[in-house]
DNA sequence: TGCGCGGGCTGACATTCGTCAGGTTTTCGG
DNA sequence: CCGAAAACCTGACGAATGTCAGCCCGCGCA
């Protein structure tokens, strides 16, 4: 039978979106099974990088919580690393993980405030798990993961200032403006994270105060402007 | 030669803050040479833990950077794990790292906006790596370490949103200065954090439109009461 | 009924890890 | 200048890790 030969695909520039790219596997052909046996993998794995690390993980651990055989499992993924990109792509570089300047875009009228509370609202769980094994797993990326990760990031930040610039009546460039982009967009990704702290508050609560909050310093700062 | 023995001291309760307990080790009996090396282990240990992460940094890596011998590294910390306590209680437990709610109530009638400017501006640096440190090692530490670090975290979090409701006029309790002091907390301990997509802006101005813009959260959320 | 092939699995490899026993070198008071 | 105490280091042990070669089984077709 053929053995294990895996050829990297490069990244699927079609989306717009840089993706890491995925390993490609040819030893098992049923594509429905790799489909449904990558997705008991990924989640076994997404559930052990959060609780005990990515490097203290390991592939016995993944083999066992998942049910696939620790040999099995290097027909479906092609090392421990590669699933950490999967997850990645599901959880950070998906199309419809949505993005707040995405979406200021496409409703250039509705007000400020009313857009950051639907996206928020979108976004807070999704985001949770995505954010943590993120920021967790950067030592464990490599280099040119993270420079992916890091041009997203970087545009991310543009777009959204850009935005705040246009919507607040202050000049492009002005350094304020990427400073609270930058406070927006950490704030809506890792205040999810923070809700261990907060789980007797409900979510509705929680979204409004910090939509409310943000659109209060943005109005702040166009203001002073 | 008297061979390596370990005790754990308790936590200093003396101090208020919980702390944990760090390995007393018995080979060595110069005081100052133990704290001098201490320190080159400790200061190796951090660099390397918040590039590498904590387990894929081997006890031969830190012994590396910090010139200790790998037998000798034994007489000095009680194991890798020992080693990340020191971390956490110099970056986090530290009395010397200024709290907000501390500054707060010590200065009871300063504008809200003031102290906060002065707090982030005291800690900004200092709680980078802090922080960064606490949340990629979560995993990593014993789950009494954890505990610890919970309920710290916890008192902290009612501190601040006792003060701001005293502040804002709201009834204690309100959910919504929870979520608030929640927001405020992990604002100023991530904002340092995300710098790494902002070096170029000054470090002043960052400090005072986040000052601002936090100072207008609150005010917003007073007003709406 | 026999055979070929897709997929599962046992068992093991080369490394690397944390840790330390015990010998070797340095230091320094007398 | 000596000898003991203090500090340093060589070398190794057992355990755990990522990875995979190669054998096994069972299903469907002839």
């Amino acid at each position: 039978m053929a053995k294990r030969q895996g050829g990297a695909t490069p990244p699927a520039e079609a989306a717009g979106e840089p993706t890491l790219s995925e390993a490609e596997l040819t030893v098992v052909q049923n594509e429905t099974l790799i489909q449904r046996r990558r997705e008991q993998i990924c989640q076994a794995a997404l559930d052990l990088f959060l609780e005990k690390g990515f490097a203290s993980t390991t592939i016995r651990d993944i083999c066992a919580k998942s049910g696939v055989n620790q040999a099995s499992i290097y027909d479906y993924i092609a090392n421990k690393n590669d699933i950490l990109r999967r997850l990645l792509n599901q959880l950070w570089f998906s199309p419809d993980m949505p993005t707040l300047p995405a979406m200021l875009r496409a409703d250039p009228d509705a007000p400020f405030e009313a857009v950051l509370r639907r996206y928020l609202r979108e976004s807070w769980v999704k985001k949770r798990q995505g954010t943590l094994l993120v920021y967790r797993s950067v030592p464990h990326m490599l280099e040119e993961d993270r420079r992916a990760m890091r041009v997203r990031d970087k545009a991310l930040l543009a777009d959204l200032s850009a935005q705040l610039s246009a919507r607040a009546g202050l000049p492009e460039g002005d350094p304020r403006t990427e400073v609270m982009a930058n406070l927006i967009i950490f704030m809506s990704a890792f205040g999810p994270m923070r809700d261990w702290l907060t789980r007797d508050v409900e979510e509705e609560v929680m979204v409004d105060v910090v939509a409310a909050g943000v659109a209060a310093m943005v109005a702040r700062m166009a203001e002073q402007a």
